[in-house]
DNA sequence: ATCAATTGCGTTATGCTATAACGTGTGCGA
DNA sequence: TCGCACACGTTATAGCATAACGCAATTGAT
């Protein structure tokens, strides 16, 4: 999917993912962006729609929060099996696509008439730097 | 792990949680025991923590739900990799254990050094019966 | 036997996550 | 210029999860 020219809500969102070290919680977005006129938790979630819908940004299922794609250019998103590592000590998130495990979860579902649509990746643990 | 004996609250929960053909939400699950004395959704909470914890029960991250392990006796649950394909259409979940996905995954984190601890696969789509 | 620690339980209150429903303004093609 | 699509703003509400308090029962060491 090519990416249209972002809104200016959704360019103030997108920035602050950018930015951030480690994912955002909606609400966490509202509070940072309060400065820019930001009110109501709507905006920001009408602006990471569209963001998703684009595939620059990710929702985290497992800690309700959302990150802006590692690999914008790679083309991954669209064929939507992505990865992450969670490091539950410094918060960062390493994204990754493994097509071997792609074409695995992809031939069993296969096997089972299931039409995927929408997957979820997500390993939570800790990362090299913060293991004990 | 070997469970041990339920008390009356788990069993309740954990009794819902098999009887049901869909994955429950926590509150849903409230609202099912308010005949026999819930009131709170700690009391539902804290059950299923436990019952977590025991591996007789999952959680679905990506729709806040919690579905009985499909598999209680096959010790799959101590390895931590089970995978959910949930259809979109009638709720119904099918867990799956796939040890090539599993060790493809560990090898990618051990390669970073990432230590997981827990993990998360759920795909949604539609099952063979719901496919349009 | 008794005391301390642990565990489960119940209740109230609160916080975090997400969306419904309404209305406004703007741009653009028929 | 009318109608439509879309972004936006606001208020209110729904849905998910936990904090903090206190009580009761159990266990196990002294």
């Amino acid at each position: 999917m090519t990416t249209p020219m972002l809104t200016k809500n959704q360019s103030l969102v997108f920035d602050i993912l950018t930015k951030a070290e480690a994912p955002l919680s909606a609400y966490t977005i509202l509070d940072k962006l309060r400065d820019q006129g930001f009110r109501a938790p709507l905006q920001v979630y009408r602006a990471l729609d569209k963001l998703l819908e684009y595939g620059v940004v990710h929702r985290l299922e497992s800690i309700n929060s959302f990150v802006a794609c590692a690999h914008p250019n790679e083309d991954c998103h669209s064929h939507g099996l992505v990865a992450f590592a969670i490091c539950e000590s410094c918060g960062q998130v390493i994204e990754f696509h493994d097509h071997e495990v792609d074409h695995r979860l992809m031939d069993w579902l296969k096997s089972q008439k299931f039409k995927a649509e929408k997957s979820t990746i997500e390993i939570r643990g800790h990362c090299a730097n913060c293991a004990a």
